[in-house]
DNA sequence: TACTCCATTGTTATTTTATAACATCACGCG
DNA sequence: CGCGTGATGTTATAAAATAACAATGGAGTA
């Protein structure tokens, strides 16, 4: 089981981590990850939730970075473009992706009482939409697979 | 095999039959069906595409009907928290339901050359999500299952 | 060194999407 | 009738995203 984000953990660990293999992509892949856009990538990994486009400008304004929307927008771009973060559409927001590197079909839980959220994998050409795909013919790109709920913690906090 | 949307079919007879499924449904559960909701409905069943809310409010306005936004979001969302329509959050736009009445996990197929979406019908239980959700105790109210892609129509004509 | 190219960053302005807050209307019911 | 309630209508504003263009700065090079 490769979903996390319920789950207390190293989070020193995680951000450092996910950093760092980040890092190294970008490095094997000849791409550029300028001060920004690894500033943003550490933001969203030190909250490690899922940020609205604005909260991150609002922290880049503070560090004295852009204070334009167009500066957050355009690091998120890269970021989701190379799979380093993902966006969650039902929250207009985005997270780190906790799976860096690996081919990427993410699964999102959303728990709307605490709000976090986890990431899972998919394996695309299983479950309804492979199905439904392969039935029709079409051609899957891309694909947002997210689902809202509650989260096993507060599910134990409604019980007590 | 439940997805339709990429065939061409008769329209009229699914306008129509939409319309008649939805209006069944209302009287059996005394839900309020008011002129503009079905408006709003069988503008969704005649352009049968994902419109926009600003779109259909476009076409209210013409029709003389109530011309600021919260006219057409509150219909949208009667029609959706209902079922009758869903939000495509990927487009932040809105299609008629091509299965009122069954109980709906939908699925999304979008064309990102021709624009066209088709629904199907998921089983939440089974899948990525339903996998997901199962190993780590999450419990899952909605989901949203979306696919971009190229459909077979485009297929044939990229290959022509 | 000076120059040019190009990606990135920065800024202004605007568009698109959505909701809050409150006024009005119409119908069912005591 | 008068009241409560759900639906509609309107004003205003918030929230999310992008277009367009200016400025910067490094890599490569004459």
């Amino acid at each position: 089981m490769d979903t996390i984000g319920f789950d207390s953990h190293d989070h020193s660990a995680c951000r450092s981590g996910g950093l760092q293999a980040v890092e190294d992509q970008c490095a094997a892949q000849g791409l550029n990850l300028t001060p920004v856009r690894r500033r943003v990538l550490e933001i969203l990994l030190e909250e490690h939730r899922a940020l609205g486009a604005y909260e991150i400008l609002d922290r880049l304004r503070e560090e004295g970075r852009g204070s334009q929307p167009p500066v957050a927008y355009r690091a998120l771009e890269f970021l989701t473009a190379h799979g380093f973060a993902h966006k969650i559409e039902r929250l207009n927001a985005f997270t780190a992706c906790t799976h860096p590197g690996e081919n990427h079909a993410p699964v999102f839980l959303i728990c709307r009482v605490c709000n976090s959220v986890a990431e899972g994998m998919a394996e695309t050409a299983k479950g309804n939409l492979g199905r439904v795909a392969a039935e029709t013919g079409f051609k899957i790109e891309r694909t947002v697979t997210e689902a809202e709920g509650i989260c096993p913690n507060c599910q134990q906090k409604d019980a007590a």
